[in-house]
RNA sequence: GCCGAUGUGGCGAAAUGGCAGACGCAACGGACUUAAAAUCCGUUGGGCUUUAAACGGCCCGUGCCGGUUCGAGUCCGGCCAUCGGCACCA
């Protein structure tokens, strides 16, 4: 018949048979709060992955990976009798389907949703336990109505810096409320990305590339949407304390946040009523100044160059703008600027000193503008030696280090006001006194800059926004915000998707749709990626809901415990450690203030799956062809083999190649599985085993159950589902019958069963059917373990002489430290190697070991 | 340069300061089979040594150097390497 090879166990019909039955019993839907047999006495848990993009490539095995460890959790939780919230959806808006749009004309909402198809079923095929109820599609007009309402409630909110929340903008005092939205027009040098069209956020530019196709990136002056990020810096980075995430993403958090302690100080400028602001860390050097350099874009070199410098100066500043970032960055070796011709005083000393301009000051930091301390600032120091300034030292080292280009913490020298102080001191005395002179002030800094919030494409959230055309002049024309009522914000349909490559977004092609009234035209950007993406977790609580983004009691009881953050367990990459996670929590905080949620953090504990590289260590891609579809292991080896074999290559967080040959390791265990409780007749049918009996288990067989038990359990807790996997595998091993006359006790099969089911669902389902065990295996209370089935009643004692292994004793659980002292010193071994020595110490670890130290 | 992570057999890895290498892969040997596959059993860090063979015995070994300790893969100090992030941030 057919020359394929029978499968060592028949995955391919009970893992189709499994997932049409949850499917057809809901078996993973979550109960909210007001629905029909919410129990409110369980307790929540809510894990959550990080919900993928649905390209047309489909899932890679880098997908699973995070989302069998939640699933392993959720069907847990769910036997430990918590009420689990584990979803699913698809942030389907960005570049990859409009890309596509513009190549084949076909509209990214139908590329979407074939995509988000195929996803789909290969999520199901892996049979997650996911509750399909409650999925979301962030290009759905029923959720982004509710993204472009978070953004009205941005857009009408301000931050107070008295209270430190997010407040209405109707409880600001001020002339001009536009000045303090959240949400603001601005005209900044952008990220501008000629060949994709549109501005990027600075979080989406890499080494002066996109992070989307790897293209050139530029600095160009745009009007755009920007969010006040910025005023969230120091909640951002204080509130990430009492967050369970890894040290390194925090670290990554604080550092892009990057908070710096220091003072701003006012200098004069000699024949001018201007004065120049800078910031530094480090105001003990204030004596050690000897020029100053202002960004070349800063707004007062206009007013200050001198005449004779002006050319220089506007030769300069063309040759810097036309840079891209990447330029800038590539030529940072070799320092380069301009003398303004002008001179500011230092306000310590009344001492003249050069302003320079030069691109290594950048107006996007502090105040655009530096003292220049040469003698202990790398940068200025190159400088100065460079175009020849004056180096003047002022801190003196510790040790015999030269003071030239020492950078650290010393004593203040050359300094009348802090002579003789340690820096740290010397900060503080000479920060109060500017304050006391009105010259300064302590500052804090950060180079978190504003979000760049809008887009020149097609494939995104429209702003619910319209400008009002009664202005005469174009620049000034006034932004208003719609009425919720009339939201979602649709985008209307176009014919050519094109990026017009002037910078004026394609929704400007749509005439009709961008008309809005007589006096008013519709705002023509739409949001970025990231906008839906920041509060999905919130929705997921609360899918259907029409009249809000999420019903209160359905956020207050997803949101419930004692911790500050929202989601239990928050699966996913790395590679979002600054970009969406950093966004989400900010818009959190927003709506956390607002009063609409009830824990200021979204995500309490964070985890990150490693990368899976392919067999041969390198990083999987096209181009190396080491790519491992899922598709194809399903196919050959079973879900529950991929499943398990995606959880036994190692620790979940560590980066780790694929092997075909380890899959099939853990299909072979699972087949062993099958065979333990199956055994095949004659006809090749399989059928109950005989071995299997209602008998209780011998000490032996108990002893490993419950160590089972006991290690499965620890390692889920604590997501080390490779040494869980190992311990069934022991499991196995004991309970595979040696003869044919061993028995295996039906009890702690059932029980192996359970501890089995969220690493091998469907395998697991299937057994427990077949041995005709009460209800459904997911519905089973988790097995806790006994300790007196662990307990024994002899232990083996290493005998150590000197710390080196010389023998192995058995003895009795209850031996005295007498008596194991004494037994361990007649030991025929010990005794030879003790000969002629003098026994020092006895060191006795109970049921472990004895180690003699003679000499 | 700064921050973070990692370094253990041929490979993926495991080890509350207490027998390094559990579990799996690969390899080798064997059983079953006409044969192969599948399955099952056994061996498997390196070196030296006893022996007819076996059992056994000894030494070395967790990136490198040092320290703490009766005892270190694990704790402390200093290096090196790899990976990831940030980087003219004043």
């Amino acid at each position: 018949m057919s020359s394929e090879r029978r499968k060592p166990y028949p995955f391919d019909q009970i893992e189709p048979k499994w997932q049409k039955i949850w499917d057809e019993r809901q078996s993973f839907h979550a109960l909210n709060p007001g629905e029909e047999s919410f129990d409110s006495k369980k307790p929540k848990f809510y894990v959550l992955d990080m919900f993928p993009y649905p390209s047309g490539a489909g899932l890679h095995v880098g997908h699973p990976e995070g989302y069998t460890a939640t699933d392993i959790i959720a069907r847990y939780k769910r036997m430990r009798g918590f009420n689990v919230l584990h979803p699913m959806g698809w942030d389907a808006f960005g570049l990859p389907a409009e890309q596509y749009a513009i190549k084949s004309g076909q509209h990214p909402a139908i590329t979407t949703r074939e995509n988000v198809a195929k996803f789909k079923s290969q999520l199901k095929r892996i049979g997650f336990s996911y509750d399909w109820q409650r999925e979301i599609n962030t290009t759905d007009p029923g959720y982004y109505k509710w993204t472009q309402w978070i953004f009205l409630k941005i857009y009408n909110s301000w931050f107070n810096p008295k209270t430190n929340k997010t407040e209405p903008i109707s409880t600001y005092l001020g002339k001009n409320p536009d000045e303090v939205r959240l949400a603001y027009v601005a005209d900044v040098p952008v990220n501008w990305c000629p060949e994709l069209g549109t501005v990027l956020a600075n979080e989406e530019v890499i080494d002066g590339k996109s992070e989307v196709g790897g293209f050139p990136v530029v600095r160009r002056p745009m009007r755009q949407w920007m969010l006040r990020i910025t005023a969230f810096a120091e909640r951002l980075i204080d509130e990430l304390e009492g967050l369970d995430w890894p040290e390194g993403i925090k670290s990554l958090q604080r550092n892009w946040i990057g908070r710096s302690e220091g003072a701003e100080i006012d200098f004069k400028i000699d024949n001018h009523d201007a004065q120049i602001r800078v910031f530094t860390t480090r105001p003990d050097t204030l004596y050690g100044a000897t020029y100053m350099v202002l960004a070349p874009e800063h707004s007062l070199v206009d007013r200050i160059v001198t005449e004779e410098q002006w050319p220089a100066v506007r030769e300069y500043r063309e040759r810097t703008a036309r840079k891209s970032d990447l330029e800038r960055t590539e030529l940072a070796k070799d320092k380069t600027g301009v003398f303004t011709g002008a001179y500011a005083i230092n306000p310590a000393n009344e001492e003249k000193i050069p302003i320079w301009i030069a691109d290594y000051v950048l107006l996007g930091y502090g105040t655009g503008a530096i003292q220049a301390v040469p003698a202990h600032d790398e940068r200025d120091l190159e400088f100065a030696r460079k175009f020849d300034l004056p180096i003047r030292q002022v801190v003196q080292p510790p040790g015999d280090e030269d003071p030239t280009g020492f950078v650290g913490d010393g004593i203040a020298i050359n300094s009348p006001i802090i002579d003789g102080l340690p820096s740290r001191d010397a900060i503080r005395k000479i920060a109060s006194w500017l304050e006391e002179r009105e010259l300064g002030k302590r500052a804090i800094n950060y180079k978190l800059r504003d979000w760049l919030f809008s887009r020149q494409r097609y494939w995104g959230e429209p702003f619910p926004i319209i400008w009002e055309e009664s202005q005469p002049n174009a620049q000034h024309r006034k932004h208003n915000a719609l009425d919720e009522k009339e939201l979602p914000v649709v985008p209307p349909p176009l014919e050519d998707y094109k990026p017009t490559g002037t910078g004026e977004p394609p929704l400007a092609k749509a005439k009709d749709w961008v008309r809005y009234s007589d006096k008013a035209t519709r705002e023509l950007n739409v949001m970025p990626q990231w906008a839906g993406s920041c509060w999905y977790y919130l929705r997921f609580c609360d899918p259907r809901n029409d009249k809000r983004f999420v019903g209160e009691a359905a956020e207050q009881y997803w949101a419930s415990g004692d911790c500050p953050g929202t989601v239990d367990l928050y699966v996913g990459g790395t590679e979002h450690a600054v970009l969406h996670l950093l966004y989400a929590r900010f818009w959190h905080k927003v709506l956390f203030d607002l009063g609409y949620l009830s824990k200021p953090e979204p995500f309490q504990r964070l985890v990150n799956q490693g990368i899976i590289l392919g067999e041969d260590g390198q990083k999987m891609s096209k181009s190396r062809g080491n790519i491992v579809n899922p598709d194809d292991v399903i196919e050959q080896y079973g879900a529950d083999a991929f499943r398990c074999y995606e959880m036994f290559m190692g620790p979940l967080e560590q980066m780790k190649p694929w092997s075909m040959r380890g899959v099939e390791g853990v299909f072979r265990f699972l087949a062993r599985v099958w065979r333990l409780i199956m055994t095949e007749n004659q006809a090749g049918e399989w059928q109950l085993s005989s071995a299997l009996q209602d008998v209780d288990p011998t000490k032996a067989q108990n002893k490993v159950l419950h160590a089972t038990i006991k290690k499965v359990t620890e390692d889920i807790e604590s997501l080390s589902f490779n040494t869980a996997i190992s311990q069934m595998m022991i499991f196995v091993n004991a309970f595979i019958p040696r003869s044919g006359t061993e028995t295996l006790p039906t009890s702690a099969m059932r029980t192996f069963l359970i501890l089995l089911n969220p690493f091998a669902p469907h395998l697991s389902s299937d057994l427990w059917a077949t041995l005709k065990s009460e209800g459904d295996i997911t519905g089973q209370t988790w097995p806790s373990y006994d300790e007196k089935f662990l307990a024994e009643d002899e232990v083996e004692i290493v005998i150590q002489v000197n710390g080196k292994v010389r023998d192995r004793l058995m003895t009795s659980i209850s031996a005295t430290e007498e008596e194991i002292k004494a037994a361990a010193q007649t030991n025929p071994k010990v005794a030879e190697l003790i000969a002629g020595k003098t026994v020092r110490k006895v060191i006795i670890v109970p049921k472990k070991l004895v180690n003699i130290v003679a000499q």
